[in-house]
DNA sequence: CCTTGACCTTACCACGATGGGAAGGTCTAT
DNA sequence: ATAGACCTTCCCATCGTGGTAAGGTCAAGG
């Protein structure tokens, strides 16, 4: 198998394909004469298994850790739900903060008039000039 | 006020303001004959508008809209109650990718003893071996 | 007057994850 | 044989931020 094949077969990018192998997170495939990439089902499960991972909001370096411990067999799960909890806990961390932003936004836009004047309590509020209280 | 005086007065460092002058999102100040930057009220007022602004979520380039909105005098604020819209919209979307991951999360660690053994439906739903049906 | 330390200047490099493109080699089908 | 679809490596860009090095400046105190 190609690397567009595998790209094909996996949803990764071949570029991506590459980069992972140079910041060492897959291992380099074996290569036909003319320096071509063979990919085989074994790597294909791993590009799979880095896609999801990816998906699921884990970052490389977690990724990486996660095939770690794929590959051992002999871990305990209790280390893998340590790294799945502590993600859950930087997404929710991010998911609030997205939300007070959201938060706030929504009330400055509740209050802006969005008609054709200038006065707006949006830009007002950025200015810091006539701060809206956050309780309305 | 020097460039350390003006980043202690609206929370933006120093690395920072010379980012936005050099990207052109604020003007660049006059100079001293030691060519030090000189920032004065006005500019300080610009600099915590941007703050607020990044604080909110808007990206450099959604900010330099909103401070060209601010400084015209002229414009309607329906124009900027679209970008903020739009803004919230993005953050809307972004919130729920997370939250969606977060959901898959959390079952994959509902489901994982966490303990001892080496079996972790985590490692197996990220393998795709024994994918767990998100309706439980 | 000189030193010290805190500040300023510019100019680079790095991150994380991804895409783009150039310049060149290879394979397959017509 | 040639076209077109692949593949290879290498470099550059993004976005927002931090670091760091090499040098200039300023204020305070000996």
């Amino acid at each position: 198998m190609n690397i567009g094949e595998a790209s094909n077969a996996t949803g990764v990018s071949a570029k991506m394909i590459r980069y992972y192998e140079s910041i060492g997170l897959i291992r380099a495939p074996l290569r036909t004469g003319s320096n071509y990439r063979v990919y085989g089902e074994d790597e294909v499960h791993v590009l799979r298994f880095v896609k999801r991972a990816r998906t699921l909001g884990f970052s490389v370096e977690e990724t990486a850790t996660l095939l770690g411990l794929w590959q051992d067999k002999t871990r305990a799960s209790g280390e893998v739900k340590d790294v799945a909890t502590s993600h859950i806990a930087a997404l929710e961390t991010k998911i609030a903060e997205l939300q007070g932003m959201v938060k706030t936004l929504k009330h400055l836009a509740h209050c802006c008039g969005g008609d054709n004047r200038p006065d707006c309590p949006i830009l007002d509020d950025l200015a810091g000039e006539h701060p809206i209280s956050k309780g309305h």
